[in-house]
DNA sequence: TATAATATATATCAAAACGATATATCTATT
DNA sequence: AATAGATATATCGTTTTGATATATATTATA
């Protein structure tokens, strides 16, 4: 037992960028990163309160003038430390769980169209990912001279060639089935 | 609620080729479709044991002479069909989780060294899984005449396709690094 | 031949994550 | 003024993970 919650990593790296809210989290989750990690609030939210308890976090005060509840955290040095020695932890888990696949893996129980159709509806879904990584990348382009962004760069890339890779897969596949 | 669990499709796609124990679709999980699935135990033989209580698979006789216990599973004309129905159903979550990406992601909280050796050690198990999937392409085509065999050759294709995209991008990415 | 190590096989459990839902406020639109 | 959508926190049942326990069979090695 005693997993490590990778959940506590992506909350203490976003936040040694910025000073976010549970929400803001999620929609960093969704947006810049959603290429190679998920995240929902049932495991955001439980999460920060519980780097709070740890110390790992600090709450800070929410100085929004309206009665709109908010909580702000911020990382503390503690919290810093924590994220560095995962970093430099060289054990990393890669896991994949691409439903396509094992559709397509079990697709002999169904008609040839069913697997050419799950096949379109994948590459369907790429073709609008890679459009969106590809204006991210235009325009850190332009920013790549700041030290961090090299780092978002880098993500960026390995979005475009695995979904350029799928996309040629889709190709291919169409080709074997037919 | 009432998510649909995945693992019945694993299992019950599986079941549809060969009949097998929950240790040896274990195997097969972490075999030929560990590429695209994962898969454990705690979900396995909990979700076969309600896969017979709903009727989709039923146990056989284990005529095993020896003492040790040994469950063989064998789907039903109902797990079939509940399997072709999901085959059929377009929606299909592909997720991923590359903690790789995330740490060089926040690779800037430490050492270029770190990330760069964060890379390394992607690569290095990316051109060892690479090679287990050129051996199973080398002896699937050697076959690829059997109706069933080309759904498992896609997914070998697809494997391929993406690792080489990886170890691509580990190039690019120490050049953009360095 | 004994014995140690590994593979086979089922099962369970706490912890983690998912995905859906509830609640409420703020903002923009018609 | 009404409505729809975005912001924001929180919780809950279900699913999955990853580790561990238990026991037998097989293979390797000393």
């Amino acid at each position: 037992m005693a997993k490590d919650r990778k959940i506590d990593m992506v909350i203490l790296g976003l936040l040694s960028h910025d000073d976010l809210t549970g929400y803001d989290i999620k929609k960093q989750i969704d947006g810049s990163i959603r290429f190679f990690w998920k995240g929902s609030f049932g495991s955001i939210y439980p999460a920060l309160a519980e780097l709070e308890k740890q110390g790992s976090v600090r709450r800070l005060k929410s100085n929004d003038s309206s009665g709109r509840e908010k909580i702000i955290y911020s990382i503390t040095s503690q919290g810093k430390e924590i994220l560095r020695a995962w970093v430099r932890d060289e054990k990393a888990s890669n896991d994949l769980k691409y439903e396509t696949l094992m559709k397509l893996f079990f697709g002999g129980v169904e008609s040839k169209e069913t697997s050419l159709r799950n096949i379109e509806v994948f590459e369907e879904q790429i073709k609008a990912d890679l459009k969106v990584l590809q204006v991210y990348k235009a325009n850190i382009e332009k920013v790549l001279d700041e030290e961090d962004h090299v780092y978002f760069y880098l993500t960026i890339l390995f979005g475009i060639e695995t979904y350029e890779a799928y996309l040629k897969w889709c190709n291919k596949a169409r080709k074997v089935l037919a």
